[in-house]
DNA sequence: CCGTAACTTGACCCCGCGGTCAACATGTCT
DNA sequence: AGACATGTTGACCGCGGGGTCAAGTTACGG
């Protein structure tokens, strides 16, 4: 690769990362171009495909987040504890980031590391609501499936009230959480989705 | 007005309600006018905006839908089961039909009829949360604009859930339900937004 | 220093959106 | 029946999206 190209295809990284930030992952590539101070051919010769640049602009910066958060949360000596906090810690980057929003909320399925990112938070997620239900403290029939349709549900609107300078979106959480204790726990009738079905739900 | 004129007028209603229906409060005009079977000039002629067409085709429909809901919860003897059945209600007609979502979730200002009903439906939301909280049997934080917040986040993905034929949405409102309850409760720290606030952020 | 391979560029394609308007058609009233 | 008002139409504008590619430029190895 010659020393242009890399250059170039820094410069696009960055402004990639600094739009998906801004606007969520779904920024006309044509702006992440003219940001870059770049012709958008240039961009499609160097990476060809959103995906890519998804897979090397935010692939690793989810995994790092979203795996701090679940290590936080499996750290936690509370059982509850650690899940109420990954729970708020992952609406929290939703709302401060766009680029986490859309990570939780949409699915690029040309995007393998991106994607691999998404199966290993839901795997993580998925220990921290075991731990949490063994333990008595979480509602036995809430699932990995309910969280991530909470997450998608909650990330559009939580953006939009931080980016106008509210911390409301936490009232919602944490009535969710209330309803979460099995204290709390009135019987259910409706199947949860299965992760497929979610995922088939987020696609663009 | 001319005969045909009233003609057309009427095809693009129904066009409209359609569509509406179908895909939501902002299906492109000129999708309309093509399912009517008319030029899109015609609908400009005809009636000048997409609000003028919602202020026509969904306003009323939009009120009867939210304002049965309403009156039934009130007549509830329960004021929990009035409350709980108004929210589960509602969030069906968004589930259901995609314009009942957006007219939650979305605002246009300048739907003058449109915006009256949101209006009043706010207003008979407070009374049913008003008359919960009185009972003691909801909690006593809870105000109108949390639910409002809560419809407007649920509504994109309970659509995409419902059109995919799943009723898993319903899951998310039974453990929010679960944490309205006043024995769940748990203190917080958050002020709500105001009404208007909230409006700000459903404008397009 | 020069030739070639690697790279960049921007004009161009297609699409669909909202919106306007001159030219044309058709109801309607005398 | 005829004339005028009332409606209709579709080409046209500007915008911005994704995507391609011939022509021009630039880095780099010999």
């Amino acid at each position: 690769m010659r020393a242009d190209a890399q250059r170039n295809a820094a410069r696009l990284r960055t402004a990639a990362a600094e739009l998906f930030g801004e606007q969520g992952l779904q920024v006309s590539l044509k702006e992440i171009a003219r940001r870059a101070g770049v012709s958008h051919g240039t961009l499609y010769n160097l990476f060809g495909s959103r995906e890519a640049l998804l897979d090397e602009v935010v692939a690793d910066l989810a995994a790092t987040r979203l795996g701090e958060a679940a290590r936080r949360a499996l750290a936690c000596p509370g059982a509850w504890e650690g899940f109420a906090g990954y729970v708020t810690e992952v609406c929290e980057l939703q709302a401060v980031d766009p680029a986490m929003g859309d990570v939780l909320t949409r699915r690029f399925p040309d995007a393998s590391r991106l994607m691999a990112v998404c199966d290993n938070s839901f795997a993580a997620a998925e220990s921290i609501i075991e731990r949490a239900r063994l333990d008595g403290s979480l509602r036995s029939d809430f699932t990995a499936s309910d969280l991530l349709f909470f997450f998608a549900s909650h990330a559009p609107l939580a953006r939009a009230a931080a980016s106008a300078g509210s911390d409301a979106w936490r009232r919602g959480v944490s009535f969710m959480l209330d309803g979460l204790r099995a204290a709390a726990a009135k019987p259910i009738a409706v199947e949860p989705m299965s992760a497929e079905q979610i995922n088939r739900l987020l696609m663009p």
